[in-house]
DNA sequence: CGACTTTGACCTGCGC
DNA sequence: GCGCAGGTCAAAGTCG
């Protein structure tokens, strides 16, 4: 449901805005300009506190995000913070097989944010520490296994963090409505 | 009627 | 060994 039909859907022109630390730090710039879903705060995106660690410097950021949201290359590797050891499926999966994870915390009224796939959801858990209840996450692609986590921060109400735990191995249902405009943002980063 | 959400029960890992 | 916490299952309910 709350993939396919969003309460207040994003413009479809602009489904996601990616907001880099440089201008998170930046007195001027001002968020509310920014007409998009979302924005992603890179600083946090990859911080310990989420439990991931990145390979690589920021522009290998932009590259891992990319690849998360549209299966395209997954070059940007994410691997989980040392010490923080995979566990898997409330035991009843066993296996450790390493799979790719990537974080990000949105600015949202919305805790779901649309990211052009279905997703059904199997599971809410009550989180320690947290006001939030943290969501569960399957893609409905039969063929495919990737899992996402939905949490909104006690901290701060306004930001969800959500954790991708695998690749898709099917095309993204809004590619193309997707693509485009983070195709133009992440030009526009670059040319910063 | 199929797809999806809700929610309590269940399972396992981990720390003490 | 015990209890806690996180993650998943699955039956029941809801919705279009």
């Amino acid at each position: 449901m709350e993939s396919q039909d969003p309460p207040n859907p994003p413009p479809q022109n602009n489904p996601f805005i990616f907001t880099p630390n440089s201008m998170l730090q930046n007195p001027n710039w001002d968020p509310q300009e920014q007409s998009g879903l979302c924005d992603i705060d890179w600083g946090n995106l990859f911080s310990a506190q989420n439990g991931l660690l990145l390979n690589g410097d920021a522009k290998d950021a932009i590259e891992c995000a990319s690849s998360f949201s549209f299966v395209a290359q997954n070059k940007g590797v994410c691997e989980e913070e040392k010490g923080n050891k995979e566990k898997r499926k409330g035991g009843r999966m066993k296996k450790t097989t390493r799979v790719p994870r990537f974080a990000f915390q949105t600015r949202s009224a919305d805790d779901i944010l649309d990211d052009g796939y279905r997703w059904r959801k199997y599971g809410q858990k009550a989180v320690k520490n947290s006001t939030y209840p943290r969501s569960y996450y399957r893609c409905t692609h039969h063929t495919c296994n990737v899992k996402k986590q939905v949490q909104r921060l006690s901290k701060d109400t306004s930001i969800v963090v959500t954790t991708y735990e695998g690749i898709h191995n099917h095309p993204c249902e809004k590619l193309m409505e997707t693509l485009t405009p983070l195709l133009k943002q992440i030009q526009f980063l670059a040319s910063l």
